[in-house]
RNA sequence: GCCGGGAUAGCUCAGCUGGUAGAGCAACGCAUUCGUAAUGCGUGGGUCGUGGGUUCGAGUCCCAUUCCCGGCUCCA
C-alpha cells in the first residue's frame, strides 16, 4: 500500500548526486516566482535541521525531505523531543532565516564527502552516500555552518522561507523497516507568505469539522465502546439505516449483473483456513483460534502449555475454529458443493460477510481501520475465456457507486507482478492474459490510474480504488483481484465442453472495500450532509407552536405511508431554535406548518443548508418530487 | 507492536507552581406558544480512565496499566 508521506520516494536528501544540472544553472535557476513549495519545504527542512543541530549539537540527522503539505527531518539524539523543544526549534529557525544565510550548491568528490560527514559524526550519512551509485556527481548543500548531503535544488537564501511551522513529533524507523532504531521525526510545513500558512492552517481546521469520528458522534451513527472491544464497530440506528440504504443500493446492482446472494457464517473450522493457506501463515493478523470444549478439555488433563497448544495449532494437530479473515473459503464450499458444467459459469457469489483481522492496535483508527468489518464481498468463479468480461463487469459497479455518490476524487491502481521475482502463484500467460485484462478494463473506466508493479498479491494482480480522508490520509476501498493460488488449494474444478475437468479462475472483488471504511469516507466526502436517499432522517416536520403538534402528525402518517423516513419537532420552541435542531442534525428538508399552511393544507419547505425556502407547497406535489429524488438516488 | 501527546459531567472544555471540582451546551422541571439557525428561570448529574505509591492532604507529583489522538511499521 502506498502510504501518504511515504518516506521511501525519491525527493530525499538521501537520493541525492544525480542532478545532471550543472550548479551555475542551478543557482540562476532558483525560482522566484512563484517559488515552488517544494522548494521552499525542503529548505526549511535543511534550516530545521541547522536549527536542530545550534540546541542539540549531539544530534545525528538523516533525511528531510518535502512532502505533499510540508516537510520532516529525522534525527537520532539522546534527548526525547516534546512539544516545548518545537518552540525553541521554531524560535531558532526564525533566527537562522533572518541571517538570511545563502543556499551553497557544491560538487564534491566521494571521498571529501565521507571525510565531511565523518568530521562531523554524521553517521547516517554516511550510509546514505554510500547509496549513491558510483559515478554518479556527489553534491552537498551548505547554509551558514549546516552542510548537508543533498541533491537540491534550494532556495537562493533563508530568508526566502518566509512562513514556518513545526507541528508534530513521532517516531520513524531508520530506513522503514521496524528493525531498525526508531529515530525522531518532527513535521512541519513552510509557505511563501504568513497568509498562505494561515490559510493552510485554517483549511486543517475546516477539515478535522468533517472528521467521521467527530460526526459519527455528532450525528449518532456509530459508536466504538470500551467495552466491546478496540477496533469493533457499533452502528447506531441512524448508522444502521445508512449502511442498509447502501446496502439495498448495492444489491440492486448486483440483481442486474446476475449475481447471487449467500449467507456464511462468522467462524469455520481451522481446516478450512489451513486448505485456504489463511491459517496459519496469517496468523499474527487473525484473533486466535476457538478450541473447542472436548479438544480443551483433553489439553487441560494433559496439562500443555501455551507454547506447545500454539505448536500443536500450527502443525494442525489440533482442530479448532476460526474467526473468519476472509469469506472466500466458505464461498469456495458453496460452490464445491455441487458439479459445476462450464455452462454454469461464471459463478458470481456475493454476501455482506463480515471478517475479523487482528490489526495492530496502533493502526486502529475510527471506521477507517477495525478488527471486524463487512466487506461487501463476493467472488466469481469463471474460465479464462471469460475473465476480461468479469473484470470490466466488476469496475462498471464500482463506476456505478461513485457516480451516483458524486465521488470523483478517486486514485485508481493497477497492481502487477514483479517482473525479478518467482514468489507468485499460476502460469506466466495466465498473469499476462490477466495483467492485460486489468489494464484494459481499467482504460475502458476512462479515469487516469496508476501501474505498481511488484504490488499484486502472490496469487494474482489487481486493481485498488484509493481516496483519501478529510485531513489526507489515504486508504483502500474497493478492490478487484484475480486469483490463481485458491482454485488450485481446494481443486477447484468444472466440466468443459470436452467432458473433461478444467480449473475455474477465482476474481475476488468488493466495490466499496468495506462498509465501515466505506461510511466512514462517505460521512467526510458529503461533511454528513447526506444525500436525501442516504440521510437518516429525510425530513422534519417544524409546527409553529403546540396547537399544530397534532396536524403535523397527520402529516406525517402521510409521509411515513409513502416510506419516508420523518418526524415531527413536537418541543416547545420557538422555530428557530427548531430550525436550528434540524440543520444541526442535518435533516434534508424542513417543512413549516402554521396556522397559514394549516388553512391552506400545505407546508412551507425549507431545504438544508441552502437555507432556501422553496416556498409553499401542498404536501402531495412536495412527496411526490421527493419520493422521485430518493428513487433516482441524487 | 514502536515513538510522542492525551484522558475532568452525556458533549466541548477550564481548573497556575498539591488544600478537597467549575462553565457552556445537552438532560429533567416550571413558565412561555413564538413564522425560518439558540425564550427565560430552576434542578439533577463527576469515586477527575483504572490500580498502586509519595504526602497531613493528590484532578494536580511518581510508577504501572487501559483506551484515545498524531506519526512509524503492518494491512492476505
Amino acid at each position: 500500500m502506498i502510504v501518504f508521506l511515504s518516506m521511501n520516494n525519491a525527493n530525499t536528501c538521501s537520493g541525492c548526486g544525480n542532478s545532471s544540472k550543472d550548479p551555475a544553472q542551478v543557482t540562476n535557476n532558483a525560482p522566484r516566482d512563484p517559488l515552488s513549495e517544494v522548494l521552499l519545504r525542503h529548505s526549511a527542512a535543511h534550516i530545521m535541521a541547522a536549527a536542530m543541530l545550534r540546541l542539540f549539537p549531539d544530534a545525528k540527522i538523516d533525511i528531510g525531505p518535502a512532502t505533499e503539505t510540508g516537510f520532516y527531518y529525522d534525527f537520532d539524539l539522546e534527548h526525547k523531543l516534546t512539544p516545548e523543544d518545537l518552540v525553541r526549534l521554531e524560535a531558532e529557525m526564525k533566527v537562522i532565516i533572518n541571517e538570511n544565510q545563502p543556499f551553497e550548491r557544491l560538487e564534491v568528490s566521494r571521498e571529501e564527502a565521507y571525510r565531511i560527514f565523518r568530521e562531523r559524526g554524521q553517521d547516517y550519512k554516511l550510509s546514505r552516500l554510500a547509496d549513491i551509485p558510483e559515478g554518479e556527481t556527489v553534491t552537498i548543500y551548505r547554509n551558514g555552518e549546516f552542510v548537508d548531503l543533498c541533491r537540491g535544488p534550494h532556495v537562493r537564501y533563508s530568508k526566502q522561507v518566509k512562513a514556518v511551522k513545526l507541528l508534530s513529533i513521532a517516531g520513524a524507523y531508520y530506513r522503514g523497516s521496524e528493525k531498525n532504531k526508531q529515530l525522531q521525526r518532527i513535521y512541519g510545513t513552510a509557505f511563501e507568505s504568513k497568509e498562505a500558512l494561515e490559510a493552510y492552517l485554517n483549511q486543517m481546521e475546516e477539515a478535522k469539522k468533517r472528521d467521521h469520528r467527530k460526526l459519527g458522534k455528532e450525528l449518532k451513527l456509530f459508536h466504538i465502546d470500551d467495552a466491546v472491544g478496540q477496533g469493533l464497530i457499533l452502528w447506531a440506528p441512524k448508522g444502521a439505516i445508512l449502511r442498509t440504504e447502501l446496502q439495498k443500493f448495492i444489491l440492486e446492482e448486483l440483481e442486474k449483473q446476475g449475481y447471487v446472494q449467500v449467507m456464511t457464517p462468522h467462524i469455520g473450522k481451522l481446516g478450512l483456513f489451513r486448505t485456504s493457506g489463511h491459517f496459519p501463515y496469517y496468523k499474527d493478523a487473525q484473533f486466535m483460534p476457538i478450541i473447542d470444549k472436548e479438544a480443551f478439555e483433553l489439553l487441560r488433563n494433559e496439562n500443555v502449555s501455551c507454547a506447545e497448544l500454539s505448536n500443536r495449532l500450527d502443525k494442525g494437530e489440533i482442530d479448532g475454529f476460526l474467526l473468519k479473515p476472509m469469506n472466500c473459503p466458505m464461498h469456495i464450499s458453496l460452490y464445491q458443493s455441487e458439479p459445476h458444467s462450464y455452462r454454469d459459469l461464471p459463478v458470481r457469489m456475493a454476501e455482506f460477510g463480515t471478517v475479523y483481522r487482528w490489526e495492530q492496535s496502533g493502526e486502529l483508527n475510527g471506521m477507517t481501520r477495525v478488527r471486524g468489518f463487512t466487506q461487501d464481498d463476493a467472488h466469481i468463479f469463471c474460465t479464462e475465456d471469460q475473465l476480461a468480461k468479469e473484470i470490466q463487469g466488476c469496475l462498471h459497479i464500482v463506476n456505478v457507486i461513485f457516480d451516483t455518490l458524486h465521488m470523483q476524487d478517486y486514485r485508481v491502481r493497477v497492481s502487477l507482478r514483479d517482473p525479478n521475482s518467482d514468489k507468485y502463484v499460476g502460469r506466466d500467460e495466465l498473469w499476462k492474459k490477466a495483467e492485460a485484462a486489468l489494464r484494459e478494463a481499467a482504460v475502458k473506466l476512462g479515469r487516469p490510474f496508476s501501474e505498481a508493479p511488484g504490488e499484486a498479491a502472490f496469487y494474482g494482480p489487481k486493481i485498488d480504488f484509493i481516496i483519501k480522508d478529510a485531513i489526507g490520509r489515504e486508504w483502500q476501498l474497493g478492490t478487484v483481484q484475480v486469483d490463481y493460488n485458491l482454485p488450485e488449494r481446494f481443486n477447484l474444478t468444472y466440466i468443459g465442453s470436452d467432458n473433461a475437468e478444467h480449473r475455474p479462475i477465482m476474481v475476488h472483488r468488493a466495490p466499496f472495500g468495506s462498509l465501515e471504511r466505506f461510511t466512514a469516507v462517505l460521512i467526510e466526502h458529503f461533511a454528513g450532509n447526506f444525500p436525501t436517499w442516504l440521510s437518516p432522517e429525510q425530513v422534519r416536520l417544524l409546527p409553529i407552536n403546540d396547537s399544530l403538534n397534532d396536524y403535523a402528525d397527520t402529516l406525517l402518517k402521510q409521509l411515513k405511508t409513502k416510506g419516508v423516513r420523518a418526524s415531527v419537532d413536537g418541543q416547545s420552541d420557538k422555530l428557530g431554535a427548531k430550525i436550528r435542531r434540524a440543520e444541526l442534525e442535518k435533516v434534508p428538508y424542513m417543512l413549516v406548518v402554521g396556522q397559514k399552511e394549516q388553512e391552506s393544507g400545505e407546508v412551507s419547505v425549507r431545504a438544508r443548508a441552502n437555507k432556501a425556502l422553496e416556498g409553499n407547497t401542498t404536501l402531495e406535489s412536495f412527496l411526490e418530487k421527493l419520493i422521485v429524488e430518493i428513487k433516482e438516488r441524487r
